[in-house]
DNA sequence: ATTTTGTGTCAATTTTATCAAACATTATAA
DNA sequence: TTATAATGTTTGATAAAATTGACACAAAAT
């Protein structure tokens, strides 16, 4: 990430609630953090920045706790996919287009 | 991301799905790249690598650019939420803990 | 059909994340 | 209670990400 001071405070809570999340999914299966990183192949800091919910680490990393969590991975596709505001406003913009146009 | 051989084929499918989820997503609300970029205080570069699915992009980016898109940014509590396994699990080891401890 | 403007994509440079290796701290097990 | 091992946290070096600016291409408006 660039800088932090473009992150609101909502954005900033909403990753470290979800960093959390991962932490006590962790602690169900009952893997040490050393196990995590070595499965998801990162270091011990970049899964600790993870489950403190810094905003700079790569999506390819979470993305790779996950799988090494087993199976958690598909969570990701939870991300964008019931757009109820967008369906709605396309349902008003008529036709669909591949590219954004003004008005 | 350290280096790309360690995605599994899997993972990489997921980033991409997930990245095409957020471009139908901006598509819908008919806003050009620019402007998404603009709102979420990223390069263009980058949101075109986000919704190529690239592994390589922080966290941080995606939860401003689901911002930029108008309260998206709560998709990502879905993560690691409905922990059903985990939950099974846990309630095969009786007591729960704070620490990963082992057997 | 022509023009306009959004998009795909590249290379070079700057900025930042990630790592390794410590050490301190604290929850559990014994 | 003491010992043990998991976790919190820092730092400095290096690998990698994010930016800028450019250009060609393509979709949609005129």
């Amino acid at each position: 990430m660039k800088h932090v001071p473009a992150m609101s405070i909502v954005t900033e809570r909403v990753l470290k609630q979800m960093g959390n999340q991962i932490k006590l999914a962790r602690l169900r299966r009952n893997m040490p953090t050393s196990l995590v990183c070595e499965r998801a192949d990162i270091s011990r800091m970049t899964l600790w920045q993870i489950e403190k919910g810094s905003p700079s680490v790569s999506i390819g990393s979470y993305a790779m706790v996950l799988q090494a969590l087993g199976g958690l991975e598909d969570d990701l596709l939870l991300i964008a996919k019931d757009d109820v505001l967008g369906r709605t406003l396309q349902d008003l913009g008529l036709k669909r287009k591949q590219r954004a146009r003004k008005v």
